[in-house]
DNA sequence: TTGAAAGCGCTAACAT
DNA sequence: ATGTTAGCGCTTTCAA
């Protein structure tokens, strides 16, 4: 095997055939199992393509099928600490899932709203589908690619029913989780929620569940406010909780707390929407949503895998949220 | 152009050949450059292509010309916060580098000694060659792609120096960043260095560096001492300075000390041989060695670019790394 | 300087 | 059930 990948001839389903005295197309078809072949020859045809070590050139059979077998994966520049860990996972989880099916994962790294590098791999047909992640408003590569008709999807939350989607019920989690927290807090108490970038599509949802949440507990306007700096507020020590959107703002929030010595867990309960392990190793360790990001990445690869080979599939595909309870909401 | 895309024909060098009443083979050498064409030929030419807006298929040149255009990036599966945005840092800089130079980065992920998922994409013919990160001791990844004769290059230390590398002078850094936070001590002070996972190349030459540090300042082994978990040391308040080999470890020490009621920067120096934004944020901040991940991954693009083209190029391409000195040395 | 033709390795429609 | 043939879109000799 060693050097016939440099060598200037590879084994081939050409030099199967020869061998068996067969044409290449009962050969093409013994390996793909399409179309009426005797069990005997698949037998082999396999057995020979097998003592060969023989495997098939993608390349070839993307140019003949006109597909790439490449899918791929978009992901921002610029992230933060916990969005790298996210994406690392999504990653992981998507190039496990595409290679049991046959695909490969390449990526795509955008700055924001230039979408320069996702046409040229589209352009230039380096992949056969697109998987966006951490959408932002009015977001210029779905604009792209829904106008070149090109096959996508999006991990996380997008607003927009006609966009197919993996996503983690988040709204409807962040109301659970504010209910859940709400619960060790007497009648009277007071709530924040610092809300990081409101450009990301999910802070929405994370508000839109947060109020929700509010709603359900009967809490009005009065005993809650929303901020995105918590800085900015002058009222540092009037909370009972805060909540907030994910875990980097969180640490911010808590970092603040220690400086105005307020404990956290006993003076103030504190809880984030997005889980890492900054919060889980944090003192005292914070409580979160938890995302299982490589199963986001796997569904979307098999999501994606459905939509390429014309099986049905459903718009859009939820991946359970989890809560990690911990003690800086006396848990 | 929309549906061209999606649609059964694109347009292609035989529509531009049509058009222009040329051989394919004389549009191809004006599109690509090489070979004898006539100026007005090939303004010609370009002129059609680009009112057409074409765009060569790439799936076709690669199996025309043998080679994918394509290169892998391999990456654990499983890593450290720390090492997820090295990673990413790195990816980052191979996919700007590549796209400049033509080529798309392909994604595999492999956990620990397996190297199925590597072998299946070498293999599949997917890539023309592949970026190593990270190595193990006796890398089975190194082993296989020896022995099949793929071209590879390597990320980080590696101790071999028929592997061709991209690295970062970590020994040497870590020598002259130990005699940096040495300055700060008295002459019988005690200095201990903490070392991760010895089974990490990188780790090996950091524990190098910090001896050959030792040696320069003429440290004899009285006053100096290693070891791999800090916990396990009994002494834990007789060090002067605690050098951690990075910044998952460093956080380790640190926590410990806190707890002893030991304050970092003054009852005793940390500093880190790896940086990264937890030791930026931590308080307080935490002096590290700091590499250019971004760097090395475009470094590592280039050269494989250069292996794959014939090009010249060195053995090994070193990347600068840089000290950020901060309070928990006192500076 | 340009054209003709073969080939890269595989798929698929059509024929046997 | 198997073979024949014609592509897929590009590169690359070899002729002209």
């Amino acid at each position: 095997m060693s050097n016939r990948l440099r060598s200037s001839r590879a084994f081939t389903m050409n030099d199967i055939a020869d061998e068996l005295k067969l044409s290449k197309s009962t050969v093409s078809r013994a390996l793909s199992g399409y179309g009426r072949i005797s069990e005997e020859t698949v037998r082999r045809v396999k057995k020979c393509a097998e003592s060969h070590g023989f495997r098939p050139n993608l390349v070839a059979k993307a140019l003949a099928g006109k597909k790439t077998l490449n899918i791929a994966a978009v992901m921002p520049l610029e992230a933060t600490v916990t969005q790298m860990m996210f994406y690392h996972e999504c990653l992981s989880g998507m190039v496990r899932a595409a290679s049991k099916l046959g695909y490969s994962i390449l990526v795509c790294m955008t700055d924001g709203n230039d979408t320069a590098s996702l046409e040229d791999i589209v352009y230039n047909r380096k992949v056969d589908a697109v998987i966006l992640t951490q959408l932002k408003q009015d977001d210029k590569n779905v604009d792209f690619l829904q106008k070149a008709s090109f096959p996508f999807i999006v991990i996380g939350s997008c607003n927009n029913n006609e966009i197919i989607q993996v996503d983690s019920k988040m709204r409807e989690s962040c109301c659970n989780f504010t209910k859940r927290c709400v619960q060790k807090l007497t009648n009277d108490s007071k709530i924040l929620f610092v809300c990081g970038n409101l450009d990301v599509v999910a802070n929405k949802n994370r508000i839109e569940g947060f109020m929700a949440g509010m709603k359900e507990c009967g809490i009005n306007s009065s005993r809650y406010s929303v901020c995105t700096d918590f800085l900015d507020t002058e009222e540092i020590c009037s909370w009972d909780l805060i909540l907030c959107s994910d875990d980097v703002v969180c640490l911010k929030v808590i970092d603040t707390l220690k400086k105005n010595s307020i404990e956290v867990g006993k003076d103030v309960l504190v809880a984030s929407f997005h889980d890492s392990i900054l919060l889980e190793m944090n003192n005292p360790p914070v409580s979160a949503i938890h995302v299982d990001a490589f199963k986001l990445g796997e569904s979307a690869a098999g999501l994606t895998f459905a939509i390429l080979s014309g099986k049905e599939y459903e718009a859009t595909t939820y991946v359970d949220c989890s809560f990690n309870m911990r003690a800086s909401t006396g848990d």
